[in-house]
DNA sequence: CTTCCACCGGAAGTACCGGTAA
DNA sequence: TTACCGGTACTTCCGGTGGAAG
């Protein structure tokens, strides 16, 4: 007999009322791939084509594809991938579909060992020169004469922090290959990457190039409806809350992640709140929730001085409203003093600051006064509570604060 | 017009770490 | 074991620089 106060027989009841709001939440997950991709039709078709000639066993060209973060390029790609598997296997020919996220490998060297990886070649985690593995890379391919596409997703991450060299190594490749060969598809959100490259690996990997247009705030509606329909029970979100999802990811240049993340936070909190409905509200609440979440979880995750270099700029801001590089640095230099730590150096420390802003966590500006010197200006971005919250969690700091 | 402040930020170098190959 | 290799975190050095003061 269980009583109403029984703190299990409340979760459970919130529970059984959740499965109210939500059918299947994963299809509100960004890194969901649907079955159908709406509106972007014509980019699958292009992208489809370019690959097609993988059925016969010939190599497509090497394609660039481009478009701003949430529209739809990796979703697109990986969709077009899988279907191509699919037809390959029904006609008997085979492929190896190889996909790299350049940003989260980090280096050039995880990239590439990554693409040996999934040749099956055996390789150490570190250790090697990189001329080395693409060596190893090239006999295997060769011995086994297989067919890749490499699909490398964010590559201005990695033209930008290592040139261009290993992106040559991949290009020339073929001319190196017998019966092997190797397809390169380039991901990126950031068209100026392009400066960086050698026009000989430009025009190379961009022998064709698609263009993923930022959705539309009626597109983004679209997307977020045949979703919502899938992940949400019947008449539980209001037209008014896709509508305000739609609209905060259109005015982010069209971000489809963005705006389905916001819907998936605000039916959790619908959940929680164990309300009956998502409303606008939620969806406002959720906005507010996910930045102050990203804020927390950046704040806490900073290295040590980084954190120490935002305590400083906090204290000194509480006391004069505005900090200036070299207080900030002398702020810093005395917690470091009272923690027992040594100091890092203005240079090292101004870097700090400006990943900081990247960070969206301090807003910059320089400023010259004339003659009293050329300085940066330094605020805080973000609600104060969550940053000290955050930073509250180390105790060393929390003795500082 | 020149000076000069108080810092910016690029480049290059150093130290160290975790790893492999021979 | 020694000699490398790649990566990270940091320092050292130094040539800028916008604009009020002189």
């Amino acid at each position: 007999m269980a009583l109403r106060s029984d703190p299990l027989e409340v979760i459970f009841d919130r529970f059984l009322t959740s499965r109210a709001i939500f059918k299947n939440r994963d299809v509100l997950r960004h890194d969901f791939v649907p079955s159908r991709l709406p509106h972007r039709e014509e980019e699958l078709s292009r992208v489809a084509e370019i690959l097609a000639p993988v059925l016969t066993g010939t190599r497509g060209s090497n394609v660039l594809v481009y478009g701003k973060t949430g529209t739809g390029k990796t979703a697109s790609v990986k969709y077009v991938l899988a279907r191509l598997a699919e037809k390959c296997g029904s006609v008997g020919s085979s492929f190896k579909g190889i996909y790299v996220n350049c940003r989260l490998a980090g280096t050039e060297y995880r990239v590439l060992s990554k693409i040996c990886s999934m040749h099956a070649v055996q390789l150490p985690f570190t250790g090697l020169a990189t001329a080395e593995l693409s060596n190893r890379l090239i006999e295997s391919m060769k011995s086994h004469g297989s067919y890749s596409i490499v699909v490398l997703d964010e590559v201005d991450a990695l033209v930008k922090g290592f040139g261009d060299r290993l992106l040559y190594e991949l290009t020339r490749i073929n001319e190196l290959l017998g019966a092997a060969s190797l397809t390169l598809m380039g991901i990126s959100n950031d068209l100026s990457f392009k400066e960086y490259l050698d026009p000989r690996v430009l025009s190379s990997l961009s022998e064709e190039e698609v263009v993923f247009k930022p959705y539309t705030a009626p597109e983004l509606r679209d997307i977020l409806a045949e979703r919502a329909k899938e992940g949400f029970a019947e008449g539980v979100v209001s037209p008014g809350a896709i509508d305000l999802c739609a609209a905060l990811g259109a005015a982010e240049h069209g971000d489809a992640r963005r705006a389905l993340d916001l819907l998936r936070v605000a039916g959790e909190i619908a959940e929680r709140a164990e309300r009956k409905t998502v409303d606008e509200e939620c969806v406002r609440i959720a906005w507010k929730k996910i930045e102050e979440d990203r804020l927390y979880q950046v704040v806490k995750s900073l290295p040590l001085h980084s954190r120490l270099v935002l305590l400083g700029t906090i204290q000194t801001t509480s006391k004069s409203g505005k900090v200036t590089s070299g207080e900030c640095y002398t702020s810093y230099n005395a917690l470091c003093q009272h923690a027992g730590i040594e100091p890092l150096t203005h240079r090292r420390v101004s870097t700090l600051v400006n990943e900081l802003e990247e960070a969206g966590i301090l807003i910059c500006k320089i400023m010259s006064q004339g003659r009293y010197g050329r300085t940066k200006r330094i605020s805080l971005s973000a609600p104060l509570s969550v940053i000290e919250k955050a930073l509250s969690t180390d105790s060393l700091l929390q003795n500082l604060i």
